[in-house]
Formats: C-alpha cells, structure tokens, sequence
DNA sequence: TTACATTTGACACCTATTGACAAATCAAAC
DNA sequence: GTTTGATTTGTCAATAGGTGTCAAATGTAA
C-alpha cells in the first residue's frame, strides 16, 4: 500500500517539479525520493511535514495518508487485519 | 498499549502455570516471557499461534489483541491516529 | 547522438527487535 | 529471619529493518 507516494507524485507533477529539485529541498539524494514516490522507502514523519508545507497542503492531508500507509504495512496480509484495526480504534477511543 | 499481556498473564495465572512453563513450552527464557507480559517486548507471530495453542484459546482473540497492540504502537501518540486508522480501514475494506 | 530525468542495485550506517544470561528483588514456607 | 523458588531488571550479542549515498542503467525528448 502506497497512498502517500501516489498522492505526492501526483501533486509534484502537477507543479511540474523534478524529482531533483523536490529532493533537494528535503535534502535527501534523488534516487531516494524516486523510491519514496514508487512505495519503495518511506518518508520520515519530518519529511512528510517538510513536504505538506513546500506542495502547501495541510499536513493532515499527508500524514493521514503516511499513517495509513504504516499501518497497512503493520497488519500486511494478516487474516486478523479487519479485527486488529477494529479492536485498535476501540481502544484508542477509551484514550481520546 | 499491551493488551495481549495483559491477556496472556490473566490466562496463565488461571491456569496456575509458572512463567518457567510458559517459557519452557515456547522455548525461550523465562526474563523475556516476563518480559512480554509486562509489555516491555513482543512475542512474535508465530509465538502468539503457539501460545494460543498451550492455553487452548482461539488464535482470533490472541492475534486480534497482537495485531492491536502492534498498530497502536505504530501510531503511538500521533494526532491524526484516529484519521490513520480509519483511512486503513477504508482502504482495507476496498482490499477484500 | 546528446542531455537530462528517472530508476535500479549495491552498499554503509544507524536503530529497533529478539534473545540469552546474571544479578537483584519478591513472596511464602519453614 | 533464612531459605527456596518465582519473577523482574539490566546488560550485552546477534539480527533485522529503515534511511541514506553513490554509480550505473534506463527512459525520453530535442
């Protein structure tokens, strides 16, 4: 699952920015924000609030997308997925 | 959050079973079980299959509360935890 | 071709996780 | 109150995972 990669492509084509001059301003190599972009690394929670302000969009947007995507990877292809997540929301719940 | 331990230390001491016991059956040792229970470490996935086995619960409940404990480690004290969780969910759902 | 953008693969570095082991603490029985 | 066994705590080793660089390969358009 890569929501984030796909939204920030999107978004970055739609300025029309390189991959170098977004990698640039993260100041991390090219290559890795291709990756980042494809679902192959992951941005660091930093780099996602870096990215929110340069694309100017609200950080919400893209760390919810972020966090979804950490969690779909936590729970993989888990048979229990649907029930872990179910069970999450109720405890995070009591918490709020 | 640790709600397995919590759960496996309620089922264990049901069942008068010593830590030493448990660890002997899962075959590691008896600081790291202790360990677990207390939430300080994780048992691994196969770990929880076998432990479900041992204390003749379903491996649903032990997985579902192992599966939570991961996700709401992952989201730790995020403010958008509860939007994260349910854009998993929405995206889970298209997935089944 | 050439020039530039992007992707791929290999590797280094750092952090987190899983485990063992030894020592300290706790609790009951004696 | 000492002894015995259970549990907890602290430290260290081995491993796995994440984040980054760099160089080379591939794609693309003039």
């Amino acid at each position: 699952m890569n929501s984030l990669g796909e939204k920030i492509r999107t978004i970055r084509e739609s300025k029309s920015l390189l991959l170098r001059q977004v990698a640039a301003y993260l100041e991390i190599d090219t290559a890795l924000i291709s990756k980042i972009e494809r679902g192959e690394r992951r941005l660091t929670r930093e780099q996602v609030i870096k990215l929110a302000k340069f694309y100017n969009v609200t950080e919400e947007e893209l760390l919810t997308l972020w966090l979804s995507d950490k969690l779909l990877d936590t729970i993989e292809n888990d048979p229990f997925a649907m029930q872990g997540l179910n069970k999450a929301k109720t405890i995070l719940k009591t918490l709020l």
